[in-house]
DNA sequence: CGTGTTTTTTACCATTTGGTAAAGCCACGA
DNA sequence: TCGTGGCTTTACCAAATGGTAAAAAACACG
């Protein structure tokens, strides 16, 4: 079996498998799982389609390894957020956050879109075993916060839920706001400032 | 040609390219365009594939004519804004239509958003002719209301873009929702009742 | 350099897929 | 009853697609 060596990765297995993994998120998240193709695949990752198949053992495994290292750094501006720290600032620095992986990782936050509109068929386990217990736990810190008068009382689950959709949509629906609001740097400022506004607006315990 | 007949549909044409399109919803909804097979629409739509290309000239075809047909539905909710009635409460009409286009048609909305994911490859010039046109005036609505005192002033764009990155999540993000928040019901009801919140939160002018 | 191992390519293959051709079916009017 | 025209199916096809076999090339290292 032609498959890849389980102990140590060489430097040339390292750097292929990022160029694949790195080809197939653009693929991937152009066309999801069924449209995309190896031979896109291979050829934005600038090698044949049997060198494909050397690093992973077919075009699923490319899928769930993406998904897998993509599951991982999502979910760390959650983890981040801090029982510790001042309830306001650590939604909003969590919010800030979300909107900066937007801006950044616009790739990912769309394959990650498009495997859940299609009903997560490769990931369901994964928001089960990884994303809802991280959800309950940060809800239940909200929740906390809440009745301690540190924010303005409201169900945490659709709080957290609705600072998903906002940040989220701006890498998703790129193609949408760009046709809408042209001026991309002026729409993101204007973004940034307008999801900040809201969360202030419904988070802010009334005096 | 086999191509359709141009003038008068007959009863069995129109049943079948109901039939047709709703299968091709179903399809194209959950796997994209390149995702999905004629095949699958055949067998979803009770008939044979060549049957299909009878009625659409292939699948092009088909895929257009569902977006076509969803670009002007789509857009209801927000040409009923009316600029007669009062400010707040037109919004908040609004963002409630929105919501129950979700749960009442989520296999639309998730059409919409893998097209525009993937890049609106096929729906560019809608968005640009129909979707822009009535973005702006809409906007322009709503930047009135703000200078009469009648709404908080904010980014009217960001506030509309807003309110479809809340009212959508629910239906595209179906299946993630649905892990976080078991309870059906409740959580439609939550998330109706939050998104409300929101807005009168951020809309509501300051006495 | 020589040899064993890793990496890459060329040449294929079976299946799937969008689409076509042509014959069959079926309702309906003359 | 027989056509006639719209509708549907069966039988295909060429291209695309996921994947394999095996040889060639590149590399590591004594």
């Amino acid at each position: 079996m032609p498959a890849p060596p389980e102990k140590k990765p060489s430097r040339i297995q390292i750097r292929n498998r990022r160029k694949i993994m790195d080809a197939a998120l653009d693929v991937f998240s152009q066309h999801g799982f069924r449209g995309a193709t190896l031979d896109q695949i291979a050829e934005a990752a600038g090698m044949s389609k049997p060198n494909l198949i050397y690093y992973f053992d077919g075009k699923e495994a490319i899928h769930v390894a993406l998904l897998n290292a993509l599951m991982t750094e999502w979910l760390d501006p959650l983890r981040e957020m801090d029982a510790q720290g001042d309830p306001l600032q650590e939604i909003l620095a969590y919010v800030r956050r979300k909107m900066e992986m937007s801006r950044q990782f616009p790739r990912e936050s769309r394959l990650f879109a498009i495997e859940i509109i299609q009903g997560a068929p490769r990931m369901l386990p994964h928001l089960e075993s990884d994303l809802k217990p991280l959800f309950d736990e940060k809800c239940a810190l909200i929740a906390g916060w809440m009745e301690a008068g540190k924010l303005a009382p409201q169900d945490p689950q659709q709080l957290v839920m609705s600072i998903w959709a906002l940040t989220q949509h701006f890498a998703d629906f790129d193609t949408q706001v760009r046709v809408l609001v042209p001026d991309e740097v002026a729409g993101w400022d204007a973004a940034n400032a307008h999801v900040e506004t809201i969360f202030k607006a419904i988070l802010t315990p009334k005096g």
